[in-house]
DNA sequence: GTCCATGCAAATGATTTGCAGTATC
DNA sequence: GATACTGCAAATCATTTGCATGGAC
């Protein structure tokens, strides 16, 4: 949505930062694929199709920034790359930021929102005394393509 | 343990390969430090120690066997360093890795092991047809010294 | 003795940074 | 017009790799 751009405006003037083409086309990049976990150099490719003069260090910049304005989330699949998807806070109110199936032969991630830990933050926080605000959940398996439907069968 | 250590060599010996000092001593340097979350070079300072020839390309490339034969777990904090644990496979059969609570504040990082997906993990699997085999969960809030413990007072 | 493993130094590759020119406010 | 932003190239820094020597079996 234009919600996060108007958003990121906004940020950016109370904040004294100069609202540029380049910044708000990587927000729109990232913005634009909402089911992809983008890498920087992938940003890059994306805003280099209508604005070819960016350079890459730019990309990292914007992306260090919309970070810090919590816009966009980071993840981290261990592949050597960081990656980034449009924030859990991004002007709505969910807290929580979502979580990801990760396909351990095809690599395939599959992302889904829901809010699985409540119970146990609200134990922890009641017996250890360590205030929990947000959890990141990784799932390992195999999706359907890679045998998750059967695979139980052909073991033991 | 030194259950780890004996099944290494026994890991070793199946698969031709070679049972040498630097590869135990890496081994045994993760397993003095149950608590700790180890970079490479923290792994390589230790082996230092007792062992001062020993190159840091050796260490690197002995965490990555410790790996992919399921002796220890990679860690990612997203401070720019991958860490590495006991493996929660290790000679036991303990199938899932164990979970973190990070401290946003000190960066302090709490482990703790406790099945807690059981159920929805069983949920997906029924569902989405995606086989979940193991999870990965990370807490984020703040300890007893930054605050846990009264944070939410002074809020709102 | 044969290979595999090691140590060193050089290479890699994602990300960061310095700086002079450029655009926003 | 001042100041922040950009693009480029050079710098960083964790990790990997090539290669000749050394060690395990």
């Amino acid at each position: 949505m234009a919600a996060d751009r108007e958003q990121f405006i906004r940020l950016l003037k109370e904040k004294g930062l100069k609202v540029t083409n380049q910044r708000l086309l990587v927000l729109e990049a990232i913005a634009s694929c909402p089911e992809e976990h983008l890498t920087a150099e992938e940003i890059y490719e994306l805003v280099k199709v209508s604005y070819p003069e960016i350079g890459l260090a730019t990309v990292y910049r914007t992306i260090q920034l919309l970070n810090e304005l919590n816009l966009i989330d980071r993840i981290n699949f261990d592949d050597g790359f960081v990656r980034y998807e449009l924030g859990s806070a991004g002007g709505r109110r969910k807290k929580h930021r979502h979580h990801h199936l990760i396909c351990l032969k095809c690599g395939r991630v599959i992302s889904f929102q829901e809010d699985l830990l409540e119970e146990l933050e609200a134990k922890i926080t009641a017996t250890a005394g360590f205030h929990i605000v947000d959890h990141e959940v990784k799932l390992y398996g195999y999706c359907v393509e890679c045998g998750g439907d059967f695979i139980e069968e052909k073991r033991e």
